[in-house]
DNA sequence: GGTCGTTCTTAAGATACCTTAAGGCAACCG
DNA sequence: CGGTTGCCTTAAGGTATCTTAAGAACGACC
């Protein structure tokens, strides 16, 4: 976080105290549709997932998140609303989590903070937006193309369906186009 | 703005003369791609759409905007790249905009306006991903079903060709859907 | 009041992607 | 060690949506 902002040292040890550690075994669940988010996550370590279910039966990936991410039901968390979402580990990971209250008053207490957070939404809508325009306009073969390239890493973590549902497509097309592309 | 966010008279005042008032006409451009989006703008009055090109040829609208709706290519603004996108005018239109470095100023003399913005970017992520997954996990006709009931006011304000690039199919096609709902 | 651009519709043929079903292979588990 | 489970592949047939092309409706302008 001080990378993007400066701190005081009594603010950098305000913040850090306010996050709690949380450690997760693979396949363990984080959040469960349902449920209402009360904190805002980070990977410290590890691989998750956040999807959720059409009519109540199929997985569809939201999101992927490795170290130095956020995840999380923005959603739920925001509107303190039931979680429409899932989010799964998928290896072995560690979190570091804020609660909604507490960061409420970090916020008062460090404007920086608040800044930081600020920007964090701003990139994420971007991000999100960008990642929208192209699975709408793109081929799933281009969408994957550029899956791989950009997420090279994630891809050797992650079972191959579960790349072929954050892409939106069935694993039995993936694996066509995988084919075709070789 | 105060409906968000308290402010002291002062501090209302000091944001009223930060935003410039611009008039478009019909069909007039806001922005064209490759320019760089420098202000954050509010629709006081009138109807815009921005969109994208894919391979200089088709479009694709992002998202229409009309009276209390913000617009712009956030991208461009928050990287100060050239814009991907289009924005254009579907009425005539009156906007207030504000400038890049007069907001950064603003967040720093009043910070209810950074939480104000701070919120603002998490609503927008929230329905952005709201309608990425509506999107994603829908046939074109339910996707319309839910924009009819959702956007009514818009419908009637925009041609159907341009709802069809928003719902992301042809104009053929959405023809085709509006004869099989009646 | 006619002409003209703009938008909407219709219909035939094409394509991207899905569904279902089956089999293979590797990893784990008693 | 053999069985079971999880994951990936292959292939046949199906569906949603697109492409192209043409014409109809409607308002705008001379």
């Amino acid at each position: 976080m001080q990378e993007t902002i400066p701190l005081t040292e009594n603010e950098a040890e305000l913040v850090k105290r306010s996050f709690k550690e949380v450690a997760l075994k693979k396949k363990e669940m984080l959040l469960f549709k349902g449920e209402t988010s009360s904190h805002m996550r980070f990977i410290a370590d590890g691989c998750l997932r956040s999807y959720y279910m059409d009519e109540e039966t199929k997985e569809h990936i939201i999101q992927f998140g490795i170290e130095g991410w956020w995840i999380n039901d923005l959603y739920s968390y925001l509107t303190q609303t039931p979680a429409r979402q899932f989010i799964q580990a998928i290896d072995d990971s560690l979190l570091l989590q804020i609660h909604r209250d507490t960061l409420r008053r970090l916020y008062d207490e460090v404007p920086a903070v608040e800044r930081f957070f600020r920007m964090k939404f701003e990139t994420a809508y971007v991000a999100l937006q960008d990642r929208t325009i192209n699975s709408m306009s793109k081929t799933a073969e281009e969408r994957y193309v550029e899956f791989r390239s950009k997420y090279r890493d994630i891809e050797q973590r992650v079972p191959q369906y579960m790349v072929a549902s954050y892409l939106k497509i069935t694993p039995e097309f993936l694996s066509a186009i995988r084919k075709n592309l070789s």
